[in-house]
DNA sequence: CTGAAAGCGCTTACAG
DNA sequence: CTGAAAGCGCTTACAG
């Protein structure tokens, strides 16, 4: 049954063949210049014919070094995060590295877990796009093994850690200004998850609109839910069933947004006419949803790109200063407000 | 500046601390039941207290095993490919797999830079949906080296490799089907590309309804493109300036259908009303999309799951025989036609 | 359960 | 450039 496999080449079988030292050989594979190129062509050609596969595995754990770089996220099926993870990977395969994959869906435990095992894959670094529940002992822990780690989109208070995010709070203030400014006086702020500081910081912006447009704010139409279309389609309902319902809409992503454009029109609203609708992060379906949503750009695919190249610095320069980049928020005008 | 970081806790540095050989701690690692519970408290404790983190990469190397599980797409920004890896990702790291990603857009070059990195790492399996010029040597490279493949979207005629995939021929039998049924007679074909095996099966299905319903092909209907909303947006264009133009467009995927929906409107239509459409795949964009899209379900998570499920069969038991999953479309009838 | 030894495939350091 | 040796952190096999 096991037609038992082949041993696998090894760098010694290479070297026997072509009539050079191991240490020669090994040279070549990582490309040291210090090598004639007659001896390189003839090892080449050897490693060619033996079907030789380099060890990377091995060439690490003897170095103590790692070309793998772990990447947890939150959902690859959010789009958000799809754009973020492609930013990620374009620029980390610039620099040769390969990337591990992790997804929590926003739960404590999966983080955990996947950062055990991260750390048991011995990767050169950690990207970490961290669950709302997240403390600072999650990131401690990496810390103290001197892994390198950039955070992205959520920042964990009181952690001296390299960050890449947006500034939710001035995207929320563009986007809450904009409503105000067409003259609604009721604005909803709907979806996310109290807890988070995704969430705290977009209410900030949210007070601050209302707070120069001289409008008072009405608790009851702030309501918080799961960061899903589910959850955006649940609390639309909710906060237009109340008794002085909102004109204007603001939800916490552009998630939300769709959810809660399929649950006016349930309700009977013109979404874009009735009431009015401003997104948050213009994912690409933003541009064919109907009606066409406005919506603050959250740039998920630069944010990516960001957090990768600073993660590639610091584990260049361990020793470097921890620097925090914060992403300036665009408004988006289309349609739907 | 650099002060040295303090050297790894290894599996010897517990043992000592413990007071159990070497031997003893790493059965305990890999949760063997042969050691006394007693022992297995006081060795994890000593574990708890030096901050021990499992070499996985150094045991790996050891056993001549491997964890992690190669995944290669084409694009994660596409949704289409984000929920195949959903599926794929769920259903490893319920067995405890890891996923390193690698994408490809489609270039061959890229894919034989991506396997190679994936065999230098060790990988334990490989999970690969083909870039469209694949030839049945690049899978052939990766037979010889027994490590286990799995093709996914694409299958490599020729090749006896477990695949899955869809049926597409039928998906496309039934979109055309459809809009034959309404009583079309000048349907398009748009998008995609011709050279590979998804079109041209596709094709046949579309050739097919005709056949049955006694309605000729006209080959000025026939476009290819680039997969994406860009390419749709300019097929639509050019299908729609014939002298007698289709009243009904058959898309390669949603992708196309959402740019030529773009592109009907530029023009004039009312996609859904002047022009009925229909997409394939049914990513989730489709639902909100505006007309909501008719479209085949090409259930990309599932197709990621049963994928992941074949390969960790085929790594369990090598000498199985080959498998090939077809999935069965199916069509969703929304707005567009 | 222990203890000592060998080995996975590589890199490193060193004398020539 | 070569050659022989040691070591990365683990597992394996074996005698006790």
């Amino acid at each position: 049954m096991t037609t038992k496999p082949p041993r696998r080449v090894t760098l010694q079988d290479v070297a026997k063949h072509a009539g050079v030292s191991r240490a020669t050989a090994s040279l070549i594979v990582r490309n040291s210049p210090k090598v004639a190129d007659s001896t390189r062509e003839k090892v080449l050609q050897s490693m060619e014919e033996l079907g030789y596969v380099y060890d990377r595995v091995a060439a690490n754990l003897r170095s103590q070094s790692s070309m793998t770089i772990g990447t947890i996220i939150t959902d690859v099926g959010n789009t958000f995060f799809a754009q973020l993870l492609l930013g990620v990977h374009q620029e980390l395969e610039k620099h040769g590295y390969t990337v591990l994959l992790g997804t929590t869906y926003d739960s404590l435990k999966d983080q955990n877990r996947l950062i055990s095992t991260m750390l048991e894959n011995r990767v050169g670094g950690l990207l970490l796009c961290p669950v709302s529940e997240s403390s600072s002992e999650t990131v401690d822990r990496i810390k103290q093994l001197n892994i390198p780690i950039v955070l992205g989109i959520r920042e964990l208070s009181g952690l001296a850690c390299d960050y890449v995010g947006l500034d939710y709070k001035t995207g929320a203030y563009t986007a809450v200004t904009h409503l105000l400014g067409k003259g609604h006086k009721r604005v909803a702020f709907i979806g996310g998850i109290f807890e988070s500081t995704t969430w705290t910081e977009r209410m900030i912006g949210y007070r601050i609109a209302h707070e120069e447009a001289g409008i008072e704010i009405d608790d009851k139409l702030i309501i918080d839910s799961e960061p899903t279309r589910e959850g955006g389609l649940k609390v639309i309902q909710q906060v237009m069933n109340h008794d002085n319902p909102p004109t204007a809409i603001f939800c916490f992503s552009d998630l939300i947004a769709f959810g809660a454009i399929i649950g006016l029109r349930k309700m009977g609203y013109t979404p874009g006419e009735d009431i009015d609708i401003v997104g948050f992060d213009n994912i690409p379906e933003a541009e064919i949803s109907y009606p066409p949503l406005t919506t603050v750009s959250s740039f998920a695919q630069v944010t990516g790109t960001k957090a990768a190249k600073l993660l590639h610095k610091r584990i260049k320069e361990p020793g470097r200063e921890i620097q925090r980049i914060i992403i300036e928020p665009e408004l988006v005008k289309r349609e739907s407000s």
